[in-house]
DNA sequence: TATTCCATAATTGTCGACAATTAGCCATGA
DNA sequence: TCATGGCTAATTGTCGACAATTATGGAATA
């Protein structure tokens, strides 16, 4: 049940590099546990959170779940109302796309930053990534799964880059749970891996060569590009609905 | 739509538009005034929080009150430590100044969005506000505070006016009073209104041209200048320092 | 039949008490 | 004198119970 065993691959995982620090009370414990839950799906968006329900499901009190709860909701994973209670979240198009905007404006500032500050270890850690997930999706053309959760991976050692605690906070604590919780609720897979793969060559390239201006450039339009393409394929698949059904 | 209760206010008031609305709970109440505290500096930064000492001061139990604080680390104006305890955050220059960076990422791209969404009503709102606080600078030259509250107020507006949800979280209910809160920890007041005053009409007459890739650099502009400005202040306060006393 | 009102039940908010962990202090020994 | 060990006190973590609020269902009425 809990993703302690998590930690054996090495660098093609999710970067979720905090679920087992430090769980050192309960109200961390089933914090996580209820991130996970969430993120993997397995709590349905927009479905009713309720204490008691969840307090026996965890075997825990009260108390330490609704300090999870408060923490969940403000990674923005769930949604609270007094009195109400509390919800899932349900992505809409219209948020993922605010979401996007946002990813955009820090990642290139990450981006930046990245040149300018990472040491040459971290370059060469973040070509292995780029070595390794090219390698696997040479093995598994089709199933872009992977690949997408090592474009987080790459996205993400980016960010670390920067040596910036704040942007990491930001975007590696908070909003990249959201990207992920989009990926699930949307089912949404890779669009078109080997073209971000080229993207990303790029930009670690600009980074090596220590231009902050041209990283930071290429950074915006590859997060856009991809923005654009969520929105692209959305279009499409609303287009086929109201095409099948006339509901 | 939203902006209800933020016409009411001639708009010289603080961006605090969220103290009183729906203060239906204990935790909220107690959230809100601890947040106020904070920011105003009646907490002293890097002071220890204690449960029992809270619990007391403001006559609510322990339960509501762990609420309350797990909120405020949230926002980042405390700082947990499990077993241990709760402090009040301590902002240093590095701290400071990733928080510049942070926000020139996100200002930048509000100012974008501005450019692109704002309403006539919404933009004539923002000349109201740059004609005000125009007379009071005019009025208390030499006082620059409420100048600064000003310029929080200009910056508050334009991210309303990108009508992104998660932007608006993301800077006002976040990373604003961190703001503040550093303008209390290190009792800056404002360097150069005019200055200011003038980079705020130009963003404003981008925002009005629709002109949103200069929006965005204007902003990106002042954000930057503001963050140089105090760095250098605070360099020449380090010198002042060292030349002053020893110790 | 639709609507409004009320009563019941369930959920959330709040509280006080107990258990677990930590920090500080004092005594003891080298 | 200084280091180390254990002990005490205080704080945090957790729990169960009670109070307040809300949602739901049915009954009475237009």
């Amino acid at each position: 049940m809990t993703s302690l065993a998590t930690q054996s691959r090495p660098s093609a995982g999710l970067p979720n590099d905090q679920i087992s620090p430090e769980v050192r009370t309960l109200a961390e414990r089933v914090f996580h546990q209820l991130q996970d839950a969430i993120v993997r799906g397995e709590l349905a968006p927009g479905s009713k959170i309720t204490e008691p329900g969840l307090s026996k499901t965890y075997g825990i009190s009260r108390g330490p779940l609704r300090e999870a709860m408060r923490r969940l909701e403000a990674h923005r994973l769930i949604e609270r109302v007094p009195h109400v209670g509390a919800r899932v979240v349900k992505l809409s198009m219209k948020e993922l796309l605010e979401l996007f905007d946002v990813r955009e404006a820090l990642e290139s500032m990450a981006a930046r930053l990245a040149a300018e500050h990472m040491s040459a270890e971290e370059i060469q850690g973040l070509r292995d990534v780029l070595a390794l997930h090219e390698g696997q999706a040479d093995l598994k053309r089709g199933e872009a799964y992977y690949q997408r959760e090592g474009d987080l991976d790459f996205h993400y050692r980016i960010v670390q880059g920067s040596h910036n605690k704040m942007l990491m906070n930001l975007l590696c604590d908070d909003l990249y749970y959201l990207v992920r919780l989009y990926r699930t609720q949307f089912s949404a897979s890779g669009s078109r891996p080997q073209r971000a793969f080229v993207e990303h060559h790029r930009i670690v390239d600009a980074i090596e060569a220590g231009d902050a201006e041209l990283a930071e450039l290429l950074m915006r339009r590859h997060v856009s590009a991809s923005r654009a393409n969520v929105a692209d394929r959305y279009a499409a698949t609303l287009e086929q609905q109201s095409t099948s059904s006339t509901d």
